[in-house]
DNA sequence: TTTTGTGAACTAGTTCACAGCT
DNA sequence: AGCTGTGAACTAGTTCACAAAA
């Protein structure tokens, strides 16, 4: 059996994915630390994760550990790398040049392995033409066809005013983009095939509320 | 029986609190349109969402609606905003008045429903004594044991270089923040009785690029 | 002996379906 | 008649525990 590529079809759960990300950023650590193997618990130990658990969100890619030694650290980590799609390119646009937009575009993280932001894009005559500190270049977002077509841009982030959301979404989606981050606080529909992430600050600080509301010391 | 107080003091997963959120929201919207009255379906349609999970969530904290005709939008768009502690005020401060941290300080969202942003702190002597472009002073990080105190101070959103983080972190603890948002890129630890969200860019970022490399159309 | 990979058991979360209230 | 509130059924996600491999 191809011990490399996904098995079974099944679906991926969200926690999932988001473990392998943070099994990631361990194993570059452990590999810039010049760890060559470790096992499903002390990775586990690292995060306070089941052993068990980790080992079954790998086995849904492949068979990467050897039994009584654990995982080689430098090669966890490729295959990772693979499993999440980050070797190959991501073309990011940022639709929405306001404070939010523009303290994005400079942000470490979304500038890294593999990951370039290639463009502000917003409708502002006195933006287009300008640049973020960093040096990312506000565009037209008329652009974004050319930007999808020339540029490869595969992700959007929506940082737009509450209100013209669902048309901006509408326009990339349009455009040919299928992955969009989302930071307007508002319930987005995309097409079937397009993936929408919400990242909503409101709802974040209200889950903080809500613990605070119900810890034992009220304020 | 009481019917407005949480009844069984059962453990409440974090999904239903970030649907409260989702339902608050379409709530007041629902108010300000004049609409008097919803059902657990009429919700649900808005969101594509379970009736029955909805009657769930609500049923946690009381009987709020009335059979054979549903919910008073109002009354329970009231009992939402109780029961996420959102009567109660939420002062905040931001750690870092970086892009990301100035940023955060004018959006929109953050400052809202009984939510305050009392201060951005940092320790660059530069930084300290000027503002945000929407008037949030910037204050010395020492000062946030006078602000805890004075200002009543309990919510704090990290948004610092990665590295610097945790010690922020056991710092504003220590000061008695018990509510955290953390935009830092890293695995922080907090002690038992202080809740901690991550709010991790690179991840959904990640997340945006799995999605891509499992769709069908690779690019 | 050590640690993986995985079926079985368990736990949490969601949907079904209906009794009971208005 | 219509809709809530909720036990029962179901589905998804996690942990246990152990055979198989090195």
């Amino acid at each position: 059996m191809d011990r490399t590529s996904a098995r079974k079809s099944r679906h991926i759960s969200e926690s999932t994915t988001t473990r392998l990300s943070i099994y990631l950023r361990c194993l570059t650590t452990l590999d810039q630390t010049g760890v060559e193997t470790i096992s499903s618990k002390d990775l586990a130990g690292q995060f306070h994760l089941n052993s068990a658990l980790i080992r079954k969100d790998l086995a849904y890619f492949g068979e990467f550990g050897v039994r009584g030694v654990g995982y080689n650290v430098r090669e966890l980590r490729q295959q990772v790398i693979r499993i999440l799609g980050l070797d190959r390119d991501l073309r990011v646009v940022i639709v929405g040049a306001g404070n939010l937009g523009l303290a994005l575009s400079d942000y470490r993280g979304f500038n890294s392995e593999g990951c370039r932001i290639v463009a502000l894009l917003d409708n502002a005559p006195a933006k287009v033409g300008t640049a973020s500190r960093g040096g990312i270049p506000v565009r037209h977002i008329d652009e974004i066809e050319r930007l999808v077509r020339d540029e490869r841009v595969n992700i959007a982030v929506l940082a737009v005013p509450a209100g013209s959301a669902q048309t901006l979404l509408d326009r990339v989606v349009g455009a040919g983009v299928r992955a969009v981050l989302n930071f307007v606080p508002e319930r987005l529909r995309a097409p079937e095939g397009v993936s929408l992430k919400d990242v909503d600050l409101k709802i974040q600080i209200e889950g903080l509320a809500f613990s605070l509301a119900r810890s034992p010391e009220g304020s």
